[in-house]
DNA sequence: GCTATGCTTGAAACCGTTTTCATAATAGCG
DNA sequence: CGCTATTATGAAAACGGTTTCAAGCATAGC
């Protein structure tokens, strides 16, 4: 908290304001003897420059907008972890703003930080049209992470979510599965739809008719998995494997099928989505996909960095990778739950 | 990103600079027909004051600083949580800077924050020493979560985790256990030797005397669970409870109970630490201790918030709530691993 | 020895607000 | 109706830096 000016260390080196200014930015050279005693005098008075001072003079806030939808998502939060480690040893901090998963407050959340004057926009997750973003933010640097976006030249980090669900899938009907549940995301997410269309396609590659029985309308919850479980073994409709909409669905799936005796995965496999941490300590450990949701973030603040940089940076999307452990079980072709 | 200033408002609704800010921020009255040529006009250029200009002339800049400590951790992450909740609807703006759990990193993340000129400083968690903290900041608000700092007017919102592990201790001993295992958290973290503390104060107010063969020096990670277990049974020092340093932990513990053929909590019993959410989907459910994590976090803000309005605040410290699932099982006196 | 060139340097303008201060106008009061 | 107390308002001075601009000075070139 020190209260000494650049003007105080400008008197007592005996240089000017500007003088001392160019040895801070090392925007101009400076005769050796003179900077070294703007330094020592920085030094002695222990100085530390107001970045706000610095930022309305120099027109650029070092400081880069985040907005989250804090949902409490190992997910969503090993992104954002990404996003500000990326930050890390650069000039340029995160200043955080939540959306609440609400576009209402998604919007007022991206105005605040853009009256903050932020010098960039990581957009984490969000349910705000890809225009009005445009609008919103004109031309200053913007990277959604998590989502994708195909509106006018937003620049998206993102996963295949489709192709993801359709390895899993795929996974288990190369295991001998043929009636496999799925239990879906919530409802008009992004993310749950395009997982439920790679379970569709991985279905029909292999000749597998769908079957609406086996599918659960879902929110990403454990309590969703579990509820499923329930539904599926009360209406005695039979099934081999389910594919979760994300790890902690999987895990309500996996207490369901543990309070009604099934084993897992001998009678019935499960995969999940994410593969949370977690995820290799279940019992038994959870086959799931694999989001690099730390990389994804830190993506995002390299890819802002180099468009504030001035240089551009097309989208990105990343596939996940299928980590294959215990939850899952080869079966003999015609046998049953 | 409106490039329009205080002065165009002023032009286009002829008055004055002054009479707009008034308008802006109430600091007085002013002529009811003027104000509302001001409002039309902030409204038809779509002005946004700069934060940035207002924060420099006013001497605050309305941000609040959160010095985190990126580890991956649901507890932490929840407590981070809670602070940016917290502030949503206030005209503060959290600001981040990551301390990686190591004190030089710490001082480095906080002194960025000072340059900042944020108008308080929440530190979640670190290792830099009281004093030091307090150096600093100087007057500067300062609020430090999930830490017990004695140091000289400190502000602190922690848990008391000495009580918290003696009331899981207690717990198993009131169900008959006897010989408990400890798995021990990060060597010389706080909340790793005061859970400890409880795990012996329990056993000694309850005549049992502390077996060195029992405790293992952990992690807090998955692992060190894992590795605590396959010790004990190595060695063949028979248990029939163990306590976790915390959740994961506790996770780890039941893993290797299984893959080693031991039923829980038939055989053993488990008790965790932290109540994170996916403890309620293990298998058998596991019985731990809550932290008010999210609570935590929101509680700092407002003492922050409190302290910056010039109100005293005074340090709080919580106590943990026991959660009862299924992963304990009452036992006979005599029985064994 | 004199001018052209380049490098340092300080003065001053500027960034977009808030706030103090003085002034003009209005209201209150006897 | 005159005088004071109050209120509304604008001009101008901060806030703490950055940046432009012109000038000073030394060195190099011829």
């Amino acid at each position: 908290m020190s209260k000494t000016t650049i003007q105080d260390i400008a008197r007592v080196a005996g240089v000017s304001k500007s003088t001392v200014s160019r040895v801070l930015n090392g925007t101009a050279a400076v005769n050796p003897e003179k900077k070294a005693a703007v330094l020592e005098a920085i030094d002695r008075l222990g100085f530390k420059p107001n970045v706000i001072a610095s930022s309305l003079a120099g027109g650029r806030s070092m400081t880069i907008g985040v907005v989250t939808q804090l949902i409490g998502s190992p997910f969503y939060d090993t992104i954002a972890q990404g996003v500000v480690a990326e930050l890390h040893d650069t000039d340029y901090s995160p200043i955080f703003a939540d959306g609440q998963w609400q576009a209402a407050e998604e919007l007022e959340a991206i105005q605040a930080l853009l009256g903050r004057r932020v010098d960039g926009l990581v957009l984490i997750g969000g349910s705000l049209p890809g225009d009005e973003i445009s609008d919103l933010c004109g031309d200053l640097p913007t990277v959604i992470v998590a989502r994708q976006l195909s509106g006018r030249g937003n620049i998206c980090i993102s996963m295949d979510n489709e192709l993801g669900s359709y390895q899993l899938t795929k996974h288990l009907i190369d295991k001998g599965h043929r009636k496999i549940a799925v239990v879906r995301g919530l409802e008009h997410h992004r993310d749950a739809t395009d997982r439920f269309e790679g379970y569709q396609r991985a279905l029909r590659d292999n000749g597998i008719g769908l079957d609406s029985r086996l599918v659960y309308q879902g929110d990403f919850s454990a309590e969703s998995g579990m509820s499923a479980v329930d539904k599926l073994l009360a209406d005695k409709v039979e099934f081999t494997a389910v594919v979760a909409a994300n790890d902690l669905t999987a895990f309500g799936v996996r207490l369901a099928l543990h309070r009604h005796n099934v084993a897992v995965p001998e009678q019935v496999s499960i995969v999940g989505f994410d593969d949370q941490l977690e995820t290799s300590f279940t019992i038994p450990p959870l086959t799931t996909l694999r989001q690099p949701a730390r990389e994804m973030g830190s993506q995002a603040s390299k890819a802002l960095l180099e468009m504030i940089a001035g240089n551009d940076f097309s989208s990105k999307v990343f596939q996940g990778e299928l980590v294959i452990r215990e939850s899952v079980a080869e079966i003999a072709r015609q046998s049953q739950a």
